[in-house]
DNA sequence: TTAATTATTTAGATTTGTCTAAATAATATT
DNA sequence: AATATTATTTAGACAAATCTAAATAATTAA
């Protein structure tokens, strides 16, 4: 099965956001994709034809078995050239993500298998996801949630969702970046706020909607 | 300027094919992107536009200053992706070039420039071809003829043209790799052959055909 | 120099992926 | 249950890059 690149985005899109085996709907993948509904109808015909993901008008789109094992190709691939950027270019973690959205469209199963060879064969990428082997197996998704919606206290940050400059800049600047830690001083119903304490630091506040962005694990 | 890949492909071709300074024609272009001249005229007229080339009517192709430095770029990207790959990830001479060709879209100068580090900032490729450093600057190319037009008796194998499988299997059952050393030991202009030797094995002889693709300098 | 050949361009169509605007279906509200 | 709202799809258009077939320009041969 040969995809274009358009094709590839929409299987890793739809992968993304199926998470447990859950439909996934036209207008959220328009979103993650940023696009527009119309262009998701078009292609989920045309990736319903063939036969990479189950759709019906109005009843939403999940990834066939194999759309699914071609989604775990390009997240294979992804990952791995993430963990090439920073281990062995020494690319900075809010770097990596838009590199790798180049790279991991290079198709050969060849090259993807040498390069995890030389990686010495990661099973997690710097984000700390981990990585599908060549038979697209891999290890559970460590428990990952947005910080607006996190339970725990102590959290670790382990990923940003929204790769703009503006966020990474405004993160830069608090020195928040992956493998902070961080405990949620107080969440704010009232003004749509939450403070938080990193270590070593005084407690400062910041928005829900940049909260959204910011992944945490419990540590 | 943003690039789409179709055109950094003419650009890079029409770069090839210009060796000194001379006007790429039409069908060359086409021949060498294995498309069809009126795709070459729509495409000239846009890169025209854009100001990268410097096109007239039946007058042919030539690249312009801003479209040298784009293709020196590209071929910057091309030929240290093709060191990375023989480096580091152990390929062969005949794999890399079509992996190269995906990789060297990939247009950020932040990665081309790490990359070069991190390969000990090269200056020629596997092939033997220069490689342009960050500023479009590299060393004369090597003295490359086809092995059809050679008139050094002693030559070496710099690359080949044609990377079709079956040209790529038939030498490497002859036993010809990037690098082979080889004497030419007679050219029939009879049947347009021409009759090689290698070291410690017995001569062979190959169509004129065939030596076009292989190009050589002396030793 | 006229005719034949070859090279190049134009005109119009096709494919892929996208869009806007309008129509229809599904869901939520009163 | 009827109405309003939201989600999704359809219809028709567009841009990029390509193609075929026909027209035109340039070159070569007679």
């Amino acid at each position: 099965m040969n995809l274009s690149i358009a094709e590839e985005n929409y299987i890793k899109s739809i992968y993304k956001l199926q998470e447990g085996d859950e439909v996934v709907t036209t207008n959220a993948l328009a979103y993650e994709l940023d696009t527009k509904p119309a262009s998701v109808t078009d292609m989920a015909k045309k990736l319903n034809a063939k036969k990479l993901i189950d759709y019906e008008k109005y009843k939403g789109i999940t990834l066939s078995a194999e759309g699914k094992k071609a989604a775990l190709q390009i997240v294979r691939r992804h990952r791995l050239w993430e963990c090439f950027l920073v281990d062995k270019l020494a690319f900075s973690w809010e770097e990596i993500h838009e590199l790798a959205e180049e790279l991991e469209h290079v198709r050969s199963e060849k090259l993807t298998n040498r390069l995890s060879e030389y990686l010495g064969n990661p099973v997690i990428d710097p984000h700390g996801d981990p990585i599908p082997d060549a038979h697209g197996k891999m290890a559970k998704p460590r428990p990952q949630t947005s910080l607006d919606q996190a339970n725990a206290k102590r959290l670790v940050v382990t990923a940003v969702t929204d790769q703009s400059t503006a966020l990474l800049a405004f993160l830069n600047a608090k020195g928040i970046k992956l493998g902070t830690q961080l405990e949620i001083v107080a969440h704010y119903e009232y003004d749509n706020s939450i403070e938080i304490k990193l270590k070593q630091l005084p407690a400062l506040t910041i928005s829900e909607q940049v909260a959204k962005n910011i992944m945490v694990r419990p540590v």
